[in-house]
DNA sequence: CTGTTCACATGACAAATGTCATAAAAAAGT
DNA sequence: ACTTTTTTATGACATTTGTCATGTGAACAG
């Protein structure tokens, strides 16, 4: 028998994956989190054979609950489900540890069977998926990330400077690379394709 | 025996949607949907009792969906499933008819619950949502919105003139006019509180 | 210790954005 | 037919964004 905990912070989603799950008579649904730290803490005290977890939820992402289960040397393997077919969130996955990297929009049944794959130890990634993550690397550097991220919640060059402990006209700078990097005309263009391609 | 159709653009989130309303001894769901156009098909050949859908799917929404079905004086009656407690959906899903509207973030068994409501005849809106949705009118014109739907994307104000046969000057006009409206300094924070608004 | 690289800064300039006053044409109301 | 309202446009100006050349100081490599 399987044991899984599940992670997802549309309460009905949780449920509904729960029933979907539980009709499998190898796999039993032993806990329900709606956000990263509730799943945390009942990873230590269930002590699941697998974690099923979408990424984006509030307080601690599925990526941080993967990375902190890995440096805590937990047995509980970690299978992500999310909506993102983002190679950047992929690339993060992996290096976060996790055995498993599943699209919402993957087929009902290849769930159970994820799970089941990833409780015996294989790693379960659409290959498509990963081909794309490795031919599209994240070009932007860290500083390029952080000022971008603040640009497209529409803080001034001077704001973001301000933040940032840097001078506006670095700032700028830093964003015109940015945008030739990514072949972008403004912060708009280039915020939007960064974040369809899971580099922010 | 209540017929429930079921439209979600994730193939995972549907399948267990499905499982989860097959538990019921009285709900019985006749059909899946992946997209509005799909669903607006099996509507016609099923003629489920409800249709449970999302807003957004790709070629045509749940709220453009629940609008053909209304025009065609369909006896679907639509609950709409929803990630977004936005008012500005709401209040288009009662211009299209729709019988209930349901957040995803709603405990699991509220769904069979509200499915049989609607069933019923009764509409299923959570009285909070529904009291935001009239108190937070969307305070942009059509021409507005549709300006800043462009400005969201990034284009320049002479694209956004060309592609809407307007002079530059106007579209600057009505952009200067929508950030004086929704209190934004630029258009990416104007965008953003429009999008999360349900206005956009 | 010296040379190279990286992160950050400065300054000048062009282009785009945003503000505001004013006005013309079309549509709507009387 | 006339008046009012709405939509769109023009022009001037200020501010912000984006480009680019050049430079400084810290960190790193030899």
């Amino acid at each position: 028998m399987i044991r899984i905990l599940l992670a997802e912070d549309q309460a009905m989603v949780l449920g509904a994956l729960a029933a979907l799950l539980n009709l499998e008579t190898d796999l039993d649904v032993v806990g329900c989190a709606k956000n990263g730290n509730e799943a945390l803490q009942l990873c230590q005290t269930a002590n699941p054979d697998v974690l099923v977890t979408d990424i984006e939820m509030p307080g601690m992402t599925g990526l941080d609950l993967a990375a902190q289960l890995k440096a805590l040397k937990s047995k509980t393997r970690v299978l992500i489900l999310t909506t993102f077919a983002r190679p950047g969130f992929l690339r993060r996955a992996l290096e976060a540890g996790v055995n498993g990297y599943l699209l919402k929009d993957a087929p009902a049944d290849q769930l159970a069977d994820a799970v089941r794959r990833v409780a015996q130890g294989l790693r379960v990634i659409d290959p498509e998926l990963a081909l794309a993550a490795w031919s599209d690397p994240n070009p932007l550097s860290e500083r390029e990330r952080q000022i971008l991220n603040l640009a497209g919640t529409g803080l001034t060059n001077q704001e973001i400077a301000e933040t940032l402990h840097l001078a506006e006209g670095t700032v700028r700078n830093y964003l015109s690379e940015t945008l030739a990097k990514l072949d972008a005309r403004n912060r708009v263009e280039a915020y939007r394709l960064a974040k369809q391609k899971g580099w922010l």
